[in-house]
DNA sequence: ATAATAGTGTCTTTTAGACAATATGTA
DNA sequence: TACATATTGTCTAAAAGACACTATTAT
């Protein structure tokens, strides 16, 4: 990160204030994603109606302007975001990317950070966020996005799409999945999460032996009586910050 | 990215001017990699001396502030800062992530996108960056890099470190390394390469079916005089812009 | 002819896919 | 006891690891 080196003239000019000239606007978007009555669905929430502010009306992701003063650091203002609308506190976070450029924003350009959460359902049952007047769940379908691309705010839609093949890829080889499940949940829970993410069937051998032989995944907490017939065994995360990578990929032979 | 509802005093007040309060600094940084002398190096910029920028005298990443008149959007100023140093139009390049925070900047809150490029050593003998005084390659060894981590400027070191992490990561199981040779390359000059950047041996015969057998990797381009006894085939990649990824894993069983 | 490197073949091991069989707790 | 679901077992297939073998060409 060095200054770049602006008007070639002048070699020793006093240096003027960092960039006092035009600074983009940055912001931090979260994309939270929930599984919800057998489905994946994402967090969005409604932009004012009222004021001066563009796309009026519109869903959009969570998030907003990163604000120097409370924010320490990206993360830390991704988890105010979050908490500003729906009281969770330690999800899974990690980072999507970064959208930015002059045209994304009617006020400038602009900058956005996009953080990925994923949330145990269970766990916000609570407040639905105080100032939050138009927050809501939305099915996330096969095809992509119950939205059509266009009809979110700014490029919204664009990065949910991206959000959406980012976590459908990383299911593939990873335990992203059991971030959505409150603990503790149980091998055939687990499994229907991955079969609803993957939109597949998956087979059930295969897939408690790829769990089970995984290390440092999961750990037994006793048998949990979810009102089937035959009680099946618990599990908990080991850790609940990082997904377990597995050697392969899922594949259907057929 | 919703306008954050700062001060509930005042509930109509008409809405300020977009941010002017504080706005983070927002800098582009590239990471950029290549295969010099039978080893993985990265290529850094010497701070200047004199003026009054932090860390006068320090090597750091290419790269500097977004400017909003030059840059269409964030992938635009990466190519623009690479430019910049190296003469190189188009490389493989990738985001990284994103470092933002208070402390980060002495001049205050700041953020940088940090991306990611691979370049064939080839390609950037021409110039050596026209305003770039100090421009140089540093070998990045087994252990991770030759500076101590906080040798380099700002916290450009542990954005190097997930960088390198990141590279010996997804060499595991995609086809990176590729984009660091110049086209056209044998199967024993990309062997050795996977094997520079894993620190590993790897098998020939394994290698050899893999790499192959991938759909849309390698297209043959006749043998190549290489100064082997026996003339290996060429190959060049169908695609410079997408990495392959494999279905599993390398791993050593030993 | 020899040496050195390119390229192939064979055998074993691992793990997923397919699907059948067994175990267990509730109605 | 019957049934539904959990759990385990068996067989096959795909692909990687290990390593030996063959092919080709410059000297």
């Amino acid at each position: 990160m060095s200054t770049s080196k602006k008007s070639p003239a002048l070699p020793s000019a006093p240096a003027a204030l960092v960039q006092d000239i035009a600074r983009p606007l940055v912001t931090v978007d979260v994309v939270v994603f929930s599984l919800i009555d057998e489905a994946l669905q994402v967090l969005l929430v409604q932009r004012p109606r009222q004021g001066s502010e563009p796309f009026p009306g519109q869903w959009a992701l969570p998030g907003g302007f990163v604000d120097v003063l409370l924010d320490d650091d990206l993360r830390a203002c991704a988890l105010r975001k979050l908490r500003e609308k729906t009281a969770v506190e330690s999800p899974y976070l990690e980072q999507l990317g970064s959208w930015g450029g002059r045209l994304r924003d009617p006020r400038g350009w602009s900058v956005t950070q996009v953080y990925f959460a994923l949330l145990p359902w269970a766990s916000l049952q609570p407040r639905k966020g105080a100032n939050a007047a138009d927050v809501r769940w939305f099915p996330v379908d096969a095809a992509g996005v119950t939205l059509a691309d266009d009809s979110l705010a700014f490029d919204h839609g664009q990065i949910l799409a991206a959000a959406v093949k980012r976590l459908r890829s990383k299911v593939e080889y990873t335990s992203l999945p059991a971030f959505l499940l409150p603990e503790p949940f149980t091998l055939p829970q687990l499994q229907r999460v991955y079969e609803i993410v993957l939109g597949r069937p998956v087979d059930k051998s295969a897939f408690r032996t790829r769990a089970l032989a995984a290390p440092d995944f999961l750990e037994e907490v006793g048998p949990q009586a979810t009102g089937a017939p035959r009680s099946p065994m618990g599990y908990r995360l080991v850790n609940r910050q990082q997904p377990v990578t597995f050697p392969r990929t899922f594949q259907s032979r057929s």
